[in-house]
DNA sequence: CAAAAAAGCCAAAGCGCTTTGGAAGACTCT
DNA sequence: AGAGTCTTCCAAAGCGCTTTGGCTTTTTTG
């Protein structure tokens, strides 16, 4: 059932019924309602593909996605998946990946762009200076970035959480309980979240005349391994810390283990408090001393970010609205007074 | 730079242009030459809006992604996606995700094959008689299932792994040193990955006369916390298992932690093996006491399902070819004799 | 060497929608 | 009543590609 059969059916011309079902004025209500219901009636759906070529407009989102055999794609990917999928179901969008070699990923930007494959893309984990935001704010898409970069002559429409405030309250509350020597283990440092929190550490530390020792912050992939590893020569180097900040569960996964295999304890020896981003699937409060944690819902970001996004391609939302979200900090067993 | 003012460039037919782009044989080899030379030295590409409403054809393979605020999507997919991706890349592939109300994936599906949104699907986590597998096949795109369905009266396409042989291989070894009470926390138990692998451990206990005891066999949404409790109930009731197989690396955490909260130590008290996916943030062999494992990468599973994807879509790959791939047992740490 | 076959190219008709530029009729205003 | 203004609809021109059917020109064949 096609525009063309509709239109005969009804005796009407295809403008006519175009216009009446895409809600434009010059058209009878009584007709429109003709119109319509023997659209419902008969299951129309307009060909997308055609609608395309002649509008321009796809229905999707579009993300291009870093692969290539020593890429990870980041687990949070998915609980952030879970809520962009949940928002852009109830809007009929769809979401693209489009795969694109992680050393270059411009020709894929490009690619996607003049194509007009989709109508609006985010980008993720954004860097400093990140060359993704720069080419997709001058090809002229709609856009958002989850995250924050830095260093433009120019703003764009983003969406992050405080990370800083986060991580300097984290510290805060550690130094008040009288912790000294903290530690950062934190995710790769060339993307702003990352230096973000280590800049919330290094705030919190300097109020109180304190500093984060040079060997006292790890910038590494955010693996169980890694979190160990970091753990492990943090703990048995001399100039311990007393307290760790760690950005992400998974990792704490390996504090929490080195901690142990060291003969020590949580929060005896060392304070822990990590970065949670909610999985359904590892809790904090089930760690086997219940994870401090600072807690901010990657998924509530997700649905916020098809949220945005639909709003900017419906030209609802314009210009360069950054957004930042608060983070909550969740205070469990995991931290406690410094060791004498 | 279009169809037509290349063409005109050429001082060609749009007709003899397209065609010699597309590899017909009635143009000239010199001629072919020419055009395609041409073509790359003005960057052109074809208009694939214009292509697809022409051709029906769109280059892109879809997933519809059950979503919902109490729908989760399994962390495996991030991996699974990895695989995908880094195939579809070297393709140029993209991959369609289509959000769909988890409890009726049909009208999404019935979209997305009528609109010819995507040239093949593939299916994944399906059950036994699965509505998808069905409904897919009857539609008439071209798919591929990612584990197995059972219980039709016709074949299909499917990439699964040996969820049954492996899991019988893990109890066999259980058993061969001397476990003979088994338990096996498993996934849930309407997927039929799950189904196989109860199916594996007691088609092992069942060749030494034993078997799995009622009790003895949960079925849970794959977290920590579920592994935890799982364990939990399992070893203070009567009759505890001394041997336990786990369908994750993910609800192994969670057995880890309930064995060491009651006192119990791996694998004195308890043997375990857990199925691992190969996730890169969280090895088996980083467990406190190192995990044997069923193992299995999801990620190669992703690259082979956009291999065959491809194969099917060109038509090199026809009819209802499946695909069983062995899993290796990999013994560690976790697994000792039974104790007396 | 004429007839048949093959090679190489083209004009034009889709694919199914949106949108432009009218046009006919109804309505308002002086 | 005539001019002007809405209202409501339509024919037709795109959007940029693929593909059908045909038309020349060259090559092959008996």
């Amino acid at each position: 059932m096609n525009l063309k059969q509709l239109a005969h059916m009804l005796a009407l011309s295809q403008t006519t019924v175009s216009r009446a079902l895409n809600g434009y004025p010059e058209v009878n209500e009584e007709t429109r309602r003709r119109v319509m219901d023997a659209a419902k009636r008969h299951g129309y759906r307009p060909n997308p593909s055609a609608r395309r070529l002649a509008t321009g407009k796809s229905g999707m989102i579009g993300y291009v996605l870093p692969t290539g055999a020593a890429v990870d794609i980041d687990p949070h990917f998915v609980e952030f998946l879970s809520g962009l999928g949940d928002y852009a179901r109830s809007h009929e969008l769809d979401l693209v990946l489009s795969p694109a070699d992680a050393d270059d990923q411009e020709t894929t930007y490009r690619r996607i762009v003049a194509n007009r494959q989709v109508d609006a893309v985010y980008i993720s984990s954004p860097r400093p200076q990140d060359s993704r935001v720069a080419l997709v704010s001058t090809l002229g898409i709609p856009f958002l970035v989850h995250g924050r970069s830095e260093g433009f002559d120019f703003d764009y429409p983003y969406l992050d959480i405080d990370n800083e405030g986060a991580f300097h309250e984290a510290a805060r509350l550690l130094v008040q309980l009288g912790h000294r020597r903290l530690a950062l283990i934190n995710g790769d440092d060339r993307e702003t979240f990352a230096i973000h929190r280590e800049r919330g550490v290094r705030r919190a530390l300097a109020a109180s005349g304190l500093s984060l020792g040079e060997r006292h912050v790890c910038s590494v992939v955010m693996t169980e391994e890694n979190g160990y590893r970091a753990t492990r020569r943090l703990l048995e180097e001399g100039d311990a810390p007393t307290a760790i900040a760690c950005s992400s569960l998974i990792m704490a996964l390996g504090v929490v283990r080195a901690v142990r295999d060291l003969g020590l304890t949580i929060p005896g020896d060392v304070s822990l408090i990590a970065h949670d981003d909610v999985f359904p699937w590892l809790k904090p409060e089930n760690f086997s001393v219940p994870l401090s944690t600072t807690r901010s819902s990657i998924r509530l970001a997700g649905a916020r970010v098809a949220e945005r996004l639909a709003a900017r391609i419906s030209g609802l939302e314009e210009g360069a609205r950054g957004e930042v979200w608060p983070v909550d900090l969740v205070v469990r067993g995991s931290v406690a007074g410094a060791p004498a």
